[in-house]
RNA sequence: GGACGAUUAGCUCAGCUGGUCAGAGCGCAUCAUUUACACUGAUGAGGUCGCAGGUUCGAACCCUGCAUCGUCCACCA
């Protein structure tokens, strides 16, 4: 043995080894006691998206689930962890396109067929990048069950899903204020904007009461190009100023079209001059308020970021800050316009191509929530589904408990395609997986099927179960659904976890897991995100080429107490590699203490013949009854800190120090060197969740008896109740 | 605007339901090297636990207010 641990030579060699011996497959520990009831036990990686390549979220996530995986692994349970990735609709859309504007190429150019070819080549070339680096990370997924999010039968999977709740009605088509990306050209739902605070104005504009131009009601708008498309003015019911106007009409100015006021209790006095302009299409209060009032939408703005034909021929065609232009000094030159103040306001952008959101009216399939969200909330309140730490139920709940329609179309190219079709006779819409022969609806005519794909998370939502073969019933899915435990990152609480919840429920009738970890957020040194747009991310790939995969996990889990956000430091990582070399030496000196030849027997626990003796294995027992519980309750900041603690500090410092005396005794030497390695296998049986490498790397070199295989299938030393498993 | 969280040694952070709770890692200082490990060992310096009140025999820990920072959520024109 080096004198050092060298991770890098190390690390490639032993997953070789782990793979090739298949002790990623489920059924492989090598329990000396053949056990009659073996209890499963499985995990569903969150896909990371196709465009991603490996960041620290997914460097500490997925060293959560892997520290999960191999401890069961090793304490008997059939263990599996399925591995996969998502097709990330508008995401990976979005960099395609990015990649065709290089060439001077719009995917309009390129049409919907190439565009499609030039995805899935993508996906061939980049898709298992961030796959092979969770291999780095020494993740022991099944890599045999690897699954993509189109795959085929993923595919039938989104289809029968939709059509399953198309038939029970929870489907509808219609015409609703959405939000609208106008350079993808694409309906998003709430959780994928973004709100960017921008400085703005605020401009005051005079709405004439008669017409003569002698009295005014002013309102305030942060965007006027909007206005075109107002039908009332309104104010609130309670507003004296207001009292006597409710009821009468303005004039809109420009387009001259006659417009009511009303009250309603949505308006706030205090703000502007108290009185709004009111303009349902492109507003989602306004929506709102046009909705009770019963008041007509006036499209001013279309799905182009252009002016419609709704408005005056002036203003049509216009893009919307040229709108904004003309019709400002429109007004000016009218003596309409009575004062600008600036103004700072949050303005939504698209989270993928952050161009600023339109909201307009716009033909889409939702889903309806309601009976959804309240079958997933209540599976928290009842505690079915536990969410660790307890906290994130109630972003969970909130969003559920104030839950919209679904809008599951998108009018992308990248994603599955709806299973929906239009009769070309009566133009109705029908489900229909597969390509209908006889149009149900006037049984002469070729339907054809929506050019919209899904939302990318209405797949990522049949995960745990379509992973497994879902809708077909397969062995997979018998022995391996529900899943145990989700790890994952507090952002996708609302876009995944819930709807994973209700549509498990739904589909399977089961809830999709239990346990839902919600992991830290790893920030950067001053304390805020890292962000790769913005550079102030921390490459893990970096770290592990620098100090080692285990060095890295260990300093990441170091740092993780109590789901409490970190800001990241280095120092954590320099300690981890500093700990593995520490492990790697102390193993050295034990074995270093042997014969040639010999073979320890470490098949129970030695006795104690001095003080130290007694104290080491007491010790011992009392940390593998810790970290065992630790694990248990998702600690794994504890547990690592307390192995950490009694390996350095007891083992090593008092325990090896001890026993090189006691070595020189020809009456304890055997026994001790029993304490040494019995205690040293199985603290790196407890060590293994955390950091796999080093510690299999030595596992291998061990010369005792019984031994496996491979640390990984190792037994977990599980606490003898015998000696005493009182927590410090 | 709402919710939640943070503020403890130079840096990154532990400190569970109030009484050996003033700690760890990294850094720093001094000493040790024919010793498994200098990616080491021993010893040590360093903090009135954000600020101001309050509860208590006793508070880093509980309560109130304030300040600063952060994350998520949110249709205020």
């Amino acid at each position: 043995m080096d004198p050092q641990y060298n991770p890098k030579e190390t690390e490639d060699k032993i997953y070789n080894f782990w793979e090739e011996g298949g002790y990623f497959k489920p059924c492989q520990q090598e329990s000396g006691k053949a056990k009659k009831t073996v209890k499963n036990y499985s995990v569903a990686i969150p896909p990371p998206n196709i465009t991603g390549s490996l960041h620290m979220g997914h460097a500490l996530n997925n060293t959560i689930q892997d520290i999960l995986v191999r401890s069961k692994r090793m304490q008997g349970y059939n263990t599996v962890w399925v591995p996969g990735i998502d097709h990330a609709g508008i995401s990976m859309q979005n960099v395609v396109e990015k990649e065709l504007r290089k060439q001077d190429l719009s995917r309009y150019a390129l049409g919907r067929e190439k565009f499609l070819e030039k995805c899935w080549e993508w996906k061939e070339q980049y898709g298992n990048l961030i796959l092979s680096q969770i291999k780095t990370l020494g993740c022991s997924c099944d890599w045999s069950r690897t699954r993509f999010t189109m795959d085929d039968n993923y595919t039938l999977a989104v289809q029968t899903a939709f059509k399953d709740y198309y038939d029970k009605k929870l489907v509808y088509r219609g015409k609703r204020v959405i939000n609208w990306c106008p350079r993808c050209a694409t309906s998003i739902s709430d959780l994928e904007v973004e709100h960017e605070e921008e400085k703005g104005k605020l401009w005051f504009i005079k709405y004439p009461l008669n017409k003569n131009n002698t009295e005014f009601i002013t309102v305030a708008t942060t965007r006027p190009e909007t206005m075109l498309g107002d039908v009332a003015v309104a104010v609130n019911p309670k507003d004296k100023r207001y009292k006597d106007l409710v009821g009468k009409k303005a004039i809109l100015p420009l387009v001259g079209r006659e417009i009511p006021i009303i009250a309603d209790d949505l308006i706030d006095k205090e703000f502007g001059t108290g009185a709004v302009k009111v303009t349902p299409a492109h507003d989602l209060t306004d929506y709102a308020i046009g909705n009770r009032h019963k008041l007509e939408m006036v499209e001013a703005i279309g799905p182009d970021g252009k002016m419609t034909k709704n408005v005056p021929p002036a203003y049509q065609g216009f893009k919307i800050t040229q709108a904004r232009e003309k019709i400002l000094e429109d007004l000016k030159n009218l003596d309409l316009l009575e004062k600008t103040e600036d103004y700072t306001h949050q303005v939504p952008h698209c989270e993928r191509c952050h161009a600023a959101i339109e909201l307009l009216p716009s033909e889409q399939w939702f889903l309806k929530m309601k009976g959804l969200a309240k079958k997933a909330a209540d599976a928290v309140r009842n505690k079915k589904v536990k969410f660790h730490p307890k906290n994130w139920e109630k972003t969970y709940l909130a969003w559920l408990d104030n839950i919209q329609d679904w809008c599951l179309s998108r009018q992308l190219w990248w994603g599955h395609q709806m299973p929906v079709w239009e009769c070309q006779t009566t133009h109705e819409w029908f489900a229909f997986i597969g390509k209908p022969e006889n149009c149900p609806k006037c049984k002469k005519c070729a339907p054809v099927q929506s050019q919209d794909v899904f939302d990318t998370w209405f797949s990522s939502a049949l995960w745990p179960f379509a992973i497994f073969g879902w809708p077909q019933k397969t062995e997979d899915f018998k022995n391996f659904y529900p899943t145990n435990t989700l790890s994952t990152a507090r952002d996708i609480i609302n876009l995944w976890v819930a709807r994973m919840v209700y549509s498990g429920m739904e589909f399977t009738g089961k809830l999709p897991f239990k346990d839902v970890i919600i992991h830290a957020t790893i920030l950067n040194k001053e304390g805020k995100r890292m962000s790769k747009s913005l550079g102030t991310g921390v490459d893990p790939l970096v770290l592990i080429n620098q100090y080692g995969t285990d060095a890295t996990r260990m300093g990441l889990i170091w740092q993780v107490v109590d789901q409490q956000d970190v800001k990241f430091s280095e120092d954590a990582i320099i300690a981890g590699k500093k700990f593995c070399n520490k492990l790697w030496n102390a193993s050295r000196f034990v074995m270093l203490g042997l014969n040639e030849g010999q073979i320890v027997d470490i098949s129970s626990r030695p006795k104690a013949m001095t003080p130290e003796d007694k104290q080491i294995l007491s010790q011992f027992d009392l940390i593998s009854a810790n970290t065992t519980q630790s694990i248990e309750k998702y600690e794994f900041g504890k547990a690592i800190r307390e192995l950490y603690e009694f390996f350095w500090h007891e083992y090593c410092d008092i325990y090896i120090e001890k026993s090189k005396a006691q070595l020189q005794d020809e009456k304890q030497k055997e026994n001790t060197q029993k304490i040494l390695l019995y205690v040293l296998t199985n603290t790196l049986a407890l060590f293994h969740p955390f950091i796999p490498f080093v510690t299999e790397a030595i596992y291998q070199l061990l010369p005792i008896a019984p031994k496996s295989k491979a640390l990984i299938i190792h037994n977990w030393p599980m606490p003898d109740k015998k000696y005493g498993t009182k927590r410090k």
